[in-house]
DNA sequence: AATTTAGTTGAACGTTCGTTGAAATTCAAC
DNA sequence: GTTGAATTTCAACGAACGTTCAACTAAATT
């Protein structure tokens, strides 16, 4: 039940691909790229990896078929570039609006938890809302990819997980009595509630009768950080309390 | 790009199918039927309805692969077949636990929002963790559905959404006050937060270095009820102060 | 201008895809 | 035990799958 393609596989067909330093400054060569990426992120985002083949994207990019295999080795190799693309524009923008928070309450009190959520989240409901319309695509395609148990755990730690863990760590200040536990599976739960607005299905369409919209994602956003924000503070809250600690010996930062 | 298997279909394949009341009362064919829809729920989701074919599944059940288009009609009404073997049951729970909290309640003031989560998401996370392997499949299945674009919106729709009405009927009992657009997003959180747990991609593993489990559901189900509780509690809240409607004119119904 | 290299093309490979038709088997009713 | 329907088997269909190969064009280097 494994193996769909050919079996014929020998090497990798990693050794043909073009040499990174070397290769790709050509502007015809980098042309081709970039339309075949565009066209395997929406692809992607509408019926997934095996839903898709690779005949499907390069003929929606009108290049030759064999050019997906020369460009990025393999099916999956273009996934994880499509993935790539976008990532470190991403993680640079919501790395460096946490700094900001934090620099902002530097010395002072802990920073607020919706700051610090927004600072994660903002710059991809921004971009999905208002950027190019390949943008949208590579969140749906985000989202489906993190709710896959077979790339869920993978692909997107090695993409994401690093901010995510400066996310965290700047929640961390925000609520210093929190459990280390509540604090990932809070994050955990707004990873959920994120990824699934992105995947933008029109299911909430259909249930609210019309009064919400998929695609409204300020809408979404502006609800989002206080629920998020209500929800971290209700489980670090709830661990302060029933144990009852003496409450100035613990509440230490 | 459409269409993948052979295109020769003139009919639908359905008109061959058992006919529901007579057929399938037979031990042989329903022992059959039962061991299709349990391969097909472990495979699908395992890698979705794209990369699973007709033969992975007939081949893990150990029948003959046409015994699939024979009982089902076709890919898509096996997967539909595997939705609809446990979502009676499952709703049925659900409903009946909505049903006592809300007759605990009654008369007196509105329900607790804590019991009405809990009312909706314990018979999944408890089927999940307690039930026959087959749930845990089910579960991750839903959680791919879920936030697939093509699917999404219409088979979680069709199976589920009767029951996330009256969930969503008895949260408004209990936050009176509250704006429906709010009701119905922050229904849409939860609903995310709920599938990505169901997923167990074990991405939540390696960010917290072990200290969280996917696969601990019952540790996520302590957490999911309060912290999405207070997110209801949170949005329901900032409506009713910000404009500040005369409050007995607005709230409607 | 000649030579190397990067990029592209079109065709083909062996395999797997979803589905079907006809024949064979099993079962229930008589 | 025969009949008729329900179920299972086996083989095959044409299409589509991921990938590769050798030939070819365009660009860069000498």
């Amino acid at each position: 039940m494994q193996k769909k393609g050919t079996a014929g596989r020998t090497g990798a067909g990693r050794d043909r691909l073009p040499r990174a330093g070397t290769a790709g400054t050509g502007s015809r060569s980098q042309a081709t790229r970039e339309r075949i990426l565009d066209a395997a992120e929406r692809l992607f985002a509408q019926r997934g990896f095996y839903g898709i083949s690779v005949r499907d994207i390069t003929g929606a990019a009108e290049v030759d078929v064999a050019l997906a295999s020369y460009h990025f080795g393999n099916k999956q190799g273009l996934l994880e570039a499509v993935f790539m693309r976008r990532a470190e524009d991403l993680n640079a923008e919501r790395s460096a609006r946490l700094d900001a928070v934090l620099a902002a309450a530097k010395g002072r009190r802990p920073p607020k938890i919706e700051d610090v959520i927004d600072a994660f989240t903002h710059p991809l409901l921004d971009r999905s809302s208002r950027g190019s319309p390949g943008w949208k695509s590579y969140f749906a395609l985000i989202a489906e990819v993190n709710n896959s148990p077979e790339f869920g755990g993978v692909l997107m730690s090695r993409f994401f997980d690093p901010v995510v863990e400066k996310f965290i760590d700047a929640i961390r200040r925000a609520l210093p009595d929190c459990e280390e536990r509540d604090l990932y599976w809070a994050y955990h739960f707004l990873s959920g509630a994120l990824t699934l607005t992105f995947a933008e299905t029109g299911r909430i369409d259909k249930l609210s009768g019309g009064a919400c919209r998929s695609s409204d994602l300020d809408s979404v956003h502006e609800r989002l950080v206080p629920y998020c924000a209500a929800g971290f503070r209700a489980l670090c809250a709830a661990k302060r309390a029933t144990p009852r600690p003496s409450r100035t010996a613990k509440s230490r930062k």
